[in-house]
DNA sequence: ATCGAAGTTAGATCAATATCGAATTAGATG
DNA sequence: CATCTAATTCGATATTGATCTAACTTCGAT
């Protein structure tokens, strides 16, 4: 599904969630009308009607014939169908997809200032996004004495000390002997920014 | 399609007919998630997210499990079918008949004050709903000499005369001899009320 | 038992839009 | 041409509803 496909169903959807809109596709499923008949049929004033009709023409929903002055509208079923392949489940679920990582955005949004780490993240789901991003602070393919870590943490928040045990418990980082490394995560679908 | 169906059809439209609740089904479909998570890649409140998901809750669209605090919300297809079932032409042609006559009770309602004609419709449509409502002021079974006819149709405005041409020009009624009488319709829909 | 975090509820605000009356356009008719 | 009718356009109004902040509830953890 398309992004655009996705701006169509919503146009589609707000243009048949009103009530006389869905009976006046109801009456014209039966048989064409003019603006007056489908007027007192639903009892409202022609220029309402005139504007639901425009509204369903634009979304090829209904057709217009001018005959005289009186204007004949006869409904389009195919264009109902367009609709009913956009709403299924496997489709809806596309749409998802062109979103993204928008949620570890917001949080390193919320809890960074520029580099600084304004706090530590009280829930865990939180802090593994804020772990993943300082995680990303360290080159792969070399190791980090452990004064070194404590220094690119402390570049960002006061409790080094915390944060380097918490890197290392979420497995983001090794130790052995005093040195520390990355580790490449297994399937998890953390992404960093910037 | 039952009127239910109709309100029914109406009110799933509306909840589908919004962008962010058309986006937290498209994440659902995928996976569940929690409120904040949904938040967060819709980049809205957790208030107006919780408003969206008790729409979506209400029509069986998502449902939820709750995990200590966490709200997990996860996506039911087999609702949507029932959206697909109903948004057919087939289906909205039967919208249309429980509403019936309204438009000749309208026209009715315009042109009549009480028993008395305010005036003769312009409009060939409109003039034969009051002819088919001056024709039900007589009765079946029986015939009328000239002067009843004019008598009766006078009861109702002052130009009988016009009147009376009228209801034989349009085949209410039948003339032979001086007499006068109600003739059936072929197959049209008109219908009188009181 | 206290505190914090996730969720919901309540209330307020603001934008979208359904509806209508008035004015306008265009066709038909005498 | 003057008039009448059907339809549309325009402007105003009123309602609906999406979104937010603030307050409250509930659960878990310290």
């Amino acid at each position: 599904m398309t992004n655009e496909d996705s701006q169509l169903l919503v146009q589609f959807l707000k243009v048949l969630a009103d009530e006389s809109r869905l009976k006046i596709l109801g009456i014209l499923a039966n048989q064409e009308a003019s603006v007056e008949e489908l007027a007192a049929y639903l009892q409202l004033k022609p220029p309402t009607v005139s504007h639901h009709l425009n509204r369903l023409r634009e979304l090829g929903l209904v057709t217009m014939r001018q005959d005289g002055n009186v204007h004949t509208y006869r409904f389009q079923a195919d264009a109902l169908s367009q609709v009913n392949r956009l709403l299924k489940p496997e489709k809806l679920a596309q749409l998802a997809d062109v979103e993204g990582d928008a949620w570890q955005r917001k949080v390193l949004r919320d809890f960074l200032n520029g580099v600084e780490l304004k706090e530590i993240p009280a829930s865990r789901k939180k802090r593994l996004v804020v772990l993943q991003w300082l995680a990303d602070q360290f080159e792969w393919d070399r190791t980090y004495p452990e004064s070194e870590v404590n220094e690119i943490i402390g570049r960002h928040h006061p409790d080094f000390a915390t944060l380097r045990r918490e890197l290392i418990g979420n497995r983001f980082m090794a130790r052995e002997n005093g040195v520390y490394w990355r580790i490449s995560e297994k399937s998890s679908s953390e992404k960093s920014n910037t």
